[in-house]
DNA sequence: CTGTTAGCGCGTTCAC
DNA sequence: GTGAACGCGCTAACAG
């Protein structure tokens, strides 16, 4: 039923050398004449050889493995950030080991644990909860780096989006538009991407004098449910809010449903500010205005330094923490408007 | 900077007694006797020591690790495939190492030969063109299961929706509305899907006397941009249709946004039908009627067919292709309505 | 330049 | 019940 698996053994007896003839060749040592070369290429070229990743591993004490460990496989943030990082592993010779933790604490410990047991090189870590995340073995099997996410208060290496900033613009912007009363909703305040948001946010509005009224920053999960649950309780206080600043993708869709159940026009109403582009985010009536993140370029980033702390390790280097933060940039469309009049 | 890792002379050592003895405890072999068994366990616990996966798989030839190959990981139909492989993989024991081919036959390829450089027990494919995988090594290192999409004309072990009769449904249902003049769009015609899909059209139209205009089936790649100029094309024709077919999630979303664009209401003027549900398809306006595939299913009894074959294989059996075909459902939304009259 | 040898960490015989 | 010895496929060290 299944095709052989040749081992290198096989080779050397085809072409007639040494194993470690044929071990030289396959990695291009540069040792071997042209003529023994030659001879055992064509052996591998033969019974199409490859030589086993796991005995080669066992050996060298390197994989070529790095894990990644991400929040939520549904999310389009995520998998946009993957493409970024499987681009810039292939480059760099290493693949990847995709693990979903689907935010749980416990599932997200067993992956990294599953990391550790394949002697992955380095792992990257989006984790589901900064406070939790302190616990982690951070010097542990192998170097780690944080995407998107870090542990609360503590300097790690990583790659992040500047969220205090996005916020911040993008509450300015709302601003401008003659906006006062902002609502601001989102999810479990566990991460430190929504803490940095939240913070942006309440900067602003505290530049600009504006109150944030005590009902209007809601928080539940950050599903499209609760969002819509947010968007609906707002709605029904007696002095609601002409825009939301929703600081999620999927709370986002929400609160534009909410809206829409509610007949309540946007942008002419409300308006509605998303955090996170999605592909689809162009095709909603109105097209949102959101807040892009550099998604593929942060899975990229989050590589090379990955990369460079798996190299420092192995020359014994003490590398200390670096922290990438990138800019996000604003996608004006057709959910935001002038604040109505009175 | 790195935590030691431990082996199993470590806690030999440390627990007094041989090699041999820490494997059987860590395998549950259940022939060491109790105390014995409580000293390896402390010594464990002691320095947290995990077996070396790698050198495990070497010994016993098998890695506990499968491959699923995807064709476009942004894509949700493949995400929550992705779910329930996840699901029933850890249920019996194994992992995952998704890949990603982004649709592009190399990359598939050299996927399928990581894969088995890794020697993985099993691999899950999606395959990205149904005419290239029939050239693909069905029998080679490992036990393979088709998801989703097979190889044209090939008896092959698979898991798949029932798109003949998922399209052929939903054409009825039209039909069912007064719709004459309904337009499929669909991508490239190289998926064993699409194809499936195509022909359920045909044979709904054809059993009820409907004409398939030759304007009417539009094809380019399934992106929204393509769903995008399908829409646009037909609705500049002498005699556009009262309903639209689009045969892939992104392209409904890109018809949707040419009716927006040309000012055609929906589905007063035009009703529009997808092709796979997703999480956000409810927020739409109107929100969208579309056939729901049971990705997560799909997911799980594809790992369950592949689990069968390595069993199989192990035990040197020859197991002949076997099919699954799961049902899809429609889901009617606001997108489908009556026919216009007139 | 090439071949021989010794282990990488673990599991599986066998003796004891 | 337990321990010593061997081998999985490969690479690093050394010998020739």
């Amino acid at each position: 039923m299944q095709g052989k698996n040749y081992t290198m053994h096989d080779i050397a007896r085809l072409a007639e050398v040494s194993v470690a003839t044929v071990s030289a060749v396959v990695n291009n040592k540069g040792t071997v004449s042209q003529k023994l070369t030659a001879r055992v290429q064509r052996a591998i070229a033969a019974v199409s050889f490859r030589p086993h990743r796991v005995a080669r591993g066992l050996r060298s004490g390197r994989t070529h493995l790095l894990g990644m460990v991400i929040q939520d496989l549904t999310n389009p943030f995520f998998t946009e950030v993957i493409r970024g990082v499987e681009d810039a592993a292939t480059k760099h010779g290493y693949r990847i080991m995709v693990c979903n933790s689907n935010c749980e604490t416990k599932t997200e410990r067993e992956h990294l644990d599953a990391l550790r047991d394949d002697w992955a090189d380095g792992v990257l870590l989006a984790p589901c909860d900064s406070y939790a995340a302190r616990e982690l073995p951070i010097r542990s099997f192998a170097p780690l780096v944080f995407v998107d996410c870090v542990p609360m208060g503590m300097k790690v290496t990583s790659v992040i989006t500047d969220n205090f900033g996005a916020a911040h613009e993008a509450v300015r912007y709302l601003i401008g538009l003659g906006h006062k009363k902002i609502a601001a909703i989102f999810g479990q305040l566990i991460h430190s991407t929504i803490l940095d948001r939240v913070e942006g946010y309440r900067q602003a509005m505290k530049e600009s004098n504006l109150v944030i009224t005590e009902e209007y920053p809601r928080h539940a999960g950050s599903f499209i449910e609760s969002g819509y649950q947010c968007a609906m309780s707002l709605f029904q206080s007696p002095d609601p809010p002409t825009a939301i600043f929703a600081m999620n993708n999927r709370m986002t869709l929400g609160a534009i449903r909410a809206l829409r159940e509610l007949g309540i026009v946007c942008p002419e109403r409300v308006s509605v500010m998303g955090f996170d582009d999605f592909e689809w985010a162009a095709v909603f009536d109105p097209d949102l205005t959101a807040i892009a993140q550099p998604t593929f370029e942060m899975g990229t980033e989050a590589v090379e330094l990955l990369v460079g702390l798996i190299r420092s390790a192995e020359n014994a280097e003490e590398a200390k923490p670096q922290q990438i933060v990138l800019k996000s940039s604003l996608r004006i469309r057709g959910s935001t408007g002038p604040a109505p009049k009175g």
